[in-house]
Order: C-alpha cells, then structure tokens, then sequence
DNA sequence: TCTGGGGTCCTCGGCCTA
DNA sequence: TCTGTAGGCCGAGGACCC
C-alpha cells in the first residue's frame, strides 16, 4: 500500500452551473440548473443555491421545474466548459506528468511522480495552491482530495465539498471510511446498493466485515473482490495519463415517440453518418457496429454485428445499422435510437469483404456515370442540434411554456434565426450579452459580461440585424 | 411531463475450436 | 473416432460514472 497520500483529486464545484454564475453575473447567488430543455431532457448540474430546492443531477427536468419554478434553466455551452477545463487542466499538467483526466471537471494527479510533494504536509500545501491558482486563473472553487490511493482521494474531495480540501492520513483509511454508507464506494451504485441493503449491508464498515467470500458469492467474482478491497482501503490503480478510447457513439431521445417505420430508419442513417464523422474525427476505425434502440416503455436494446475488418466507411456502418434494425421489432413506438462503433483501431484496414455492397455498385456504376461522385455525405443537412429544439427561457420567470412543438427536423422555409436561453450574443449598439430567453418574435438579451456588474435587460425582434450570435468571453481578464 | 448523452466494465450464454 | 473440457470470441444486457 502507497504510504504517502500523493494522489490528488480534483472535483470542480457544481462545474458548468459555476461557470455560468461566473460569465453571467446576474446569476450569482440564483439557481442555475444547465441541462436539456426540451420535453424530455434531464439536469446536467445544478448550482448549490438550486440543489437546497432538492434540484440534482439526473432529474426530469419538469421535475426540476416544479421544485425550483424561479430558476434559470439554460443549455450547456460545452465549447465554453472544454475551455475552461483545458485551463485547470494544463495547471494540473504544471504539477505532475501523470494527470488523469475523468471528465471535464474532474481530474486524478500523481504528485509524487511530478515531484512536488512526498508527505502530508507538502501534499496539502501543493493542494492549497492550487485551490487559489485555480480561482485566480478562472474565478471558480474546485475541491481537492488528497489519500495515497485513487479511491481514497475520490472519496475525500467528495466530503471536502464545496471548496474545501480533504487530505486522509495513512492510518487512518478504515476507520475514516468505516461509518460512511457503501454508495461512496466507486462501482456501488442503486442496484448494488440495494442488493447489498437487503443483505443487512448499509456500510463501508459492514461491507469489510461480511468478508471476500461472501461478497463474491453476492455480486460475482470481480466486483465482490474489488469491493472488499476498497472497504478496506486498499486500491493499487495507478494514475493512467493516456488512454485510449475503446468506443465511439451517438444516441438521440426524441421529443416524440417515433412510429413510422421509414422515419426511424432514416434516423438510424442520420447516426450512423454521425458516429462515422466522430470516428474519423478521433483517427479510429472500428469493427463492431452496435445499435441501440430504447423503446416507448423504456426498455432498451442493443443489437450488434462484427465485421471482418475494422471500417470507418460510412457506407458500411450505414448497412450494418440498417441490417441490425431489421431484426428489432419497434411497433409501439422508439423514444432514442443510437449507433455505436467499439473494438476500434487506429488505422483502417482495407478489408474488401468489409466493403459496402452499395460502394461496390457504386464502384460499378462509376464506370458509366461520373458527375455526381462523392457518394457517402448526402447527410441530414445539419440539424445537429438534436436533443433539444431548443426552448428558450431562462433566467427568472419560469414562464412561456411553449412547449412541445412536434420537433420540426423537417427542412425550413425560411431559416428563422433561433436564439437559445445563455447563448452568448453581441449587439452593435449594446455589446457583449447573452440570450435570457425568446419567443413570439422577440428575444430578450442581458446585456452583462464576467466580471462586469449585473446588467441591463433589452428586448429585440427576433430577426433584429444588429444583434449576432457570439462566442463565449473567457472567464477572467480582458475586460476590454 | 419521468427518466440525456457518452462512455466503461462485467457477466452470462451460445458457439466454435483445440 | 468419440467425448469431455477449457478457452476464446461474440452478442446481449446490466450497472455504473460524470
């Protein structure tokens, strides 16, 4: 066991609900909850002023609504939370090689092997530090965990949380995790924790007690012996800096159940020309095509076909899509399709049998006809945004529910400009704000930036040709 | 008006092969 | 040649995480 608790854990508090109060600084002190406003999109995040109106992760978002009505409710701006995280990131690559990032906001460090602290107390000094960097650089709080396993610092930035430092003295791991209910534990989640509930298991302590065997015997083999493990403290994972992505997927929830045989393979279609794009996009080609379909009752799905090579040919993905939809059976109606690639490659390997039968005739069919060319990206025109026709309101009110237009996918006649509730815009005359909310042909637009004192609210039409969309300012400095 | 999106890992049964 | 077995691959599904 590691002696020294080197390992550092970095939650970012409430992440991308903080960076929102941080660009729009109306919204400090509010309730901000960031996720999908469509009919059926759940809470990404919500900030510690939402979560005393029991607001969470992972609800409805109508649930949400109902229990916090005076919120502002936006979309994420995953392009502005990347930058920020690239930020906090590269401060965690000033401190060690081996930086393991997890998600956007959170992060493990070896801080031994950066050679920057080798006991207790240079530990939490690097810890401190880089709380109050981090702050500098970005104006938000982290918390940060320190143990001398990955485990252990997990578990402590959760109870330093939010904006504390937790650091866990070797020795002390069992006693400390004992009391704690076996949820902390990683890999503990509802249903094991259930499983283990009606086994009279509700502790760390209990866990440690009932023993290897036992626990194997309840959950199975690799789960029951890491379990133990981890009730004991004991986990020897190294921090990983790189690695690789074992698979690469799209998925959509409609705003409506879909029924029409021929709309849902079209979709189908649509991700598989998706998934490609990120496939390629990641420099992967892959082997296994999978999809997945989750049904009018929720039941979920997935089929899936090997190839013989691996292929990042739309074309084929396509085919072996179709073909797998072909055996699942939608009558009722599909609320989320996917398609997935996984036993990736990093390279394509020419495999003839993995070629399309369509390429194939298209092959052929060169020999005659040559304009059109370009076979593969006769895409869905766009209409990227998917998951969320993307309601406008936030901030405030909580009125306007013009809810629940049948999701037009369909081509438009007109483009019609659409502003969503937080995107960022700029006006001529006004300057830098961001959209609070639109509809019956006016968006109204705060007109505030990071930094800046809360700001004034105008109202526009909504085809207004001196107000743009804009991108995102940073966080903290440029004032200008 | 319940329940997103993008992942990882594990288990289990069926099938094939050595 | 037949049988039993072990191991690997594949496909499906469940659980979990952020």
């Amino acid at each position: 066991m590691r002696a020294a608790p080197t390992i550092l854990h970095l939650d970012m508090d409430a992440f991308y609900a903080s960076v929102e109060q941080a660009s729009k600084p109306s919204l400090r002190g509010k309730a901000v909850i960031v996720g999908g406003l469509g009919p059926r999109g759940v809470v990404a995040t919500a900030s510690y002023e939402a979560r005393r109106f029991g607001v969470h992760s992972a609800m409805p978002m109508g649930q949400a609504r109902r229990l916090c009505p005076n919120g502002a409710y936006l979309i994420p701006r995953f392009t502005l939370y990347r930058q920020v995280s690239d930020i906090v990131m590269a401060m965690l690559r000033e401190l060690s090689p081996l930086v393991e990032p997890l998600s956007l906001d959170e992060a493990f460090v070896d801080l031994e092997a950066g050679g920057v602290a080798f006991d207790s107390d240079s530990a939490r000094a690097t810890g401190e530090r880089l709380r109050a960097d981090i702050r500098a650089a970005t104006g938000l709080s982290g918390s940060v965990g320190l143990a001398g396993s990955k485990m252990l610092a997990k578990v402590a930035s959760e109870e330093a949380k939010p904006a504390g430092l937790l650091l866990i003295e070797p020795g002390t791991e069992r006693e400390l995790l004992a009391p704690m209910s076996v949820r902390t534990l990683p890999g503990v989640g509802p249903a094991t924790g259930e499983h283990l509930r009606r086994a009279g298991i509700t502790t760390v302590g209990e866990l440690a007690e009932a023993g290897e065997d036992e626990l194997v015997r309840m959950v199975g083999r690799a789960h029951g012996a890491g379990l133990y493990r981890m009730a004991l403290g004991l986990d020897d994972r190294p921090v990983v800096a790189e690695r690789d992505a074992k698979s690469v997927s799209v998925e959509d929830t409609f705003d409506v159940d879909l029924h029409d045989r021929v709309r849902i393979r079209g979709e189908v279609q649509r991700l598989a020309d998706r998934c490609v794009q990120r496939l390629r996009g990641s420099g992967h080609s892959g082997r296994t095509i999978v999809l997945k379909v989750r049904r009018y009752d929720f039941s979920t799905l997935t089929r899936s076909e090997t190839l013989r090579g691996p292929t990042d040919d739309p074309a084929v993905v396509r085919e072996a899509a179709a073909r797998l939809l072909e055996a699942v059976d939608t009558t009722g109606g599909v609320r989320l399709l996917g398609v997935g690639v996984t036993g990736l490659a990093d390279y394509t390997q020419e495999d003839l049998f993995a070629q399309s039968s369509a390429a194939e005739a298209e092959a052929e069919a060169e020999h005659e006809d040559e304009d059109d060319g370009a076979g593969g990206e006769s895409g869905p025109g766009g209409a990227g945004g998917a998951g969320g026709g993307a309601e406008a309101e936030a901030a405030g009110g909580g009125t306007g529910p013009s809810e629940g237009q049948e999701r037009p996918r369909e081509p438009q006649e007109a483009p019609e400009r659409r502003w969503t509730a937080g995107s960022d815009v700029r006006h001529v005359l006004y300057g830098p704000g961001w959209v609070q909310g639109s509809g019956v042909g006016r968006v109204t637009v705060r007109f505030e930036r990071p930094g800046s004192e809360p700001g004034r609210v105008r109202t526009f039409r909504v085809d207004d040709p001196d107000l743009e969309p804009s991108d995102p300012l940073p966080l903290v400095g440029d004032l200008s």
